[in-house]
DNA sequence: CATTGCATGACAAGCGATTGCCAAATGTTG
DNA sequence: CAACATTTGGCAATCGCTTGTCATGCAATG
């Protein structure tokens, strides 16, 4: 259960015939070191399974060789990927990663954040909660960068919802449709007001008419409420804040018998897992979730190595693409 | 971003007129230092903005307050409830959450372990993918809780995988099936071991012919192989190794032309997020996820205090439960 | 009132690395 | 061959906290 007694730095250094600090600098900084020794060193430490506790070398060096990413909740499969995005180039450059929740709650989320500050080298936040303010004070302490959340003068990868928008738009205008309903995600949501933003303003562009109605919580749940608003309001096209929104939208339209597209469409946004197989399928914007995780990751390496041509903080802007499915279809007559 | 300079023991043992070890004794073990002193440390410490440095208490005192799961693959939403059960228990208990995925592979599974070795208190590894003897070799020097996983002597929760395949078998014959197969997930797959025992075990009782086919990814994508090798068999049911392949297989047949229920019935395991709104929605064998993920830290927290009253490694088993939707009808005449 | 027993708090020695500084060894150059 | 520039390696302090050991002061006991 508990190891009896670790091989340590000195252990290696005795063996090997060199100080403990050789040994030290063949991990940490090899260019140190001569390669004949190097190579001495290292053989012996292969023999005796040394490997550097990494709590010691953290709590000396200050390098935790760990990052931590914060997740409002898992039980949407769109931050799958991310997660999966990130924790494969954490682990591509040897980092821990640590994953958290925060249910939703910008508390938490903070919360968390101080708990672990110590414990990793810096953050990455998934569609952050947290007001721009909370969010800026803890970036002057902590190295964070942000996914699908923009914060003035902070890093972060944002997936391109404007364009992505405007191309949903141009859907359903040029399938005959003049109004169209957004059914907003959460109150505090950075994502909800931009992708209302490029909605309306796209929607004003093509003349058509654009209303926003919610908050709903983003989840399937969310759908019923969700899908009798949207009713009401008359509109011939809905566009749900995310898939899980749309699915249970379709789904109690379904109960109520609406037909879609036929009398309605609807579309969503992530192209999450099962937005392929719903009935209808949905049409929805995609992006590269994946990748969007693994940038993030990729920002907090650079800032923590080379903070050298820092020309200001690191936006990386991901592109999104329609995926067109079966959910929308020509405005009815 | 780099914090210029923390607050340590020393400076609340100075403020508060103090030594430092009353300090830390006053966070890690408060019976020891007076009650009004205790007091008095703790409101000094919050004023300072003290917290115990997790790196240096976990150096020193070899507890680091955190644990690791490990899961195969992320895509499979199967695992969500379980990550989530497991990052809120350990939340709870003020335990830092790491997760690692393995790509199904025993190597990297084990890679991944020997890795963290040094900065965690233990490992929950999900449906994991290493060979027992591996298994029980690691056992000696870490602390392991297994989930979906039987091996000897080794502590875990198991979710009741041998009457629920009953379950399913009774649902079939009740039916009128007469025969059934199985299609299988990947090779050294304990769990799809132990589904094959139970099915063909069940079958004979009920006095059903049972085959197994495969391995089969557990995958979406190995639908398609799974659907067609099925038709092939001949069975009126299948049983698919999980929820995932069980998808896929639906999708096949739809291109296929194959009607389900009424030419093929079909179930999974699992009740993933999607199996109630695929088409037709899938008849599957849940099981308490989250409950699972909670337990298996709830079992690494017990070894790691109390190592008392320990006669045997902790076994739990959760009971699964049948959810009968709508891809499994009446055998066909 | 003297004695014994406890509960507290202080000291100091680590835990296992990193790293600034300096000395020795090596190679280069005139 | 002397003089100097570079490497390379070693010493020792340090990171922030835990914990065994021991001295102290107090209350309880006879």
């Amino acid at each position: 259960m508990t190891t009896p007694k670790r091989t340590t730095v000195y252990d290696v250094a005795r063996e090997a015939g060199v100080a403990a600090s050789t040994v030290s600098r063949t991990f940490g900084n090899p260019r140190r070191v001569n390669a004949a020794t190097r190579r001495h060193v290292l053989a012996v430490a292969e023999r005796l399974g040394y490997h550097p506790n990494p709590l010691a070398t953290a709590l000396q060096s200050g390098r935790t060789a760990t990052v931590a990413m914060l997740v409002p909740d898992i039980a949407n499969p769109h931050f799958f990927g991310t997660i999966r995005g990130a924790e494969r180039r954490a682990t591509a450059a040897d980092i821990t990663f640590i994953l958290g929740f925060t249910d939703e709650s910008a508390d938490t989320e903070r919360d968390k954040i101080e708990r672990l500050a110590r414990s990793v080298d810096g953050f990455v936040l998934a569609s952050s909660r947290m007001p721009d303010a909370t969010t800026a004070d803890l970036a002057r302490e902590h190295n964070l960068a942000l996914i699908d959340r923009e914060v003035d003068g902070l890093p972060g990868v944002v997936i391109d919802n404007a364009s992505g928008s405007r191309q949903l738009v141009d859907h359903l205008a040029s399938l005959g449709h003049r109004s169209l309903v957004y059914l907003s995600g959460p109150h505090g949501s950075w994502l909800a007001g931009e992708r209302w933003r490029a909605l309306s303003a796209g929607a004003e562009e093509r003349g058509i008419a654009a209303t926003r109605l919610g908050p709903f919580p983003p989840q399937v749940a969310g759908g019923g409420a969700a899908a009798d608003a949207a009713l009401v309001s008359g509109a011939t096209a809905v566009v749900a804040h995310n898939d899980l929104l749309a699915i249970g939208i379709l789904r109690r339209l379904a109960e109520r018998g609406v037909s879609v597209p036929d009398q309605l469409s609807v579309a969503g946004y992530d192209d999450i897992f099962g937005a392929d197989f719903c009935v209808p399928a949905l049409t929805t914007l995609a992006g590269p979730q994946e990748e969007a995780g693994r940038a993030a990751v990729e920002i907090l390496l650079n800032k923590a190595s080379a903070r050298a041509a820092e020309d200001g903080p690191r936006r990386v802007v991901l592109p999104s693409h329609l995926v067109i499915r079966d959910s929308t279809g020509p405005a009815p007559a």
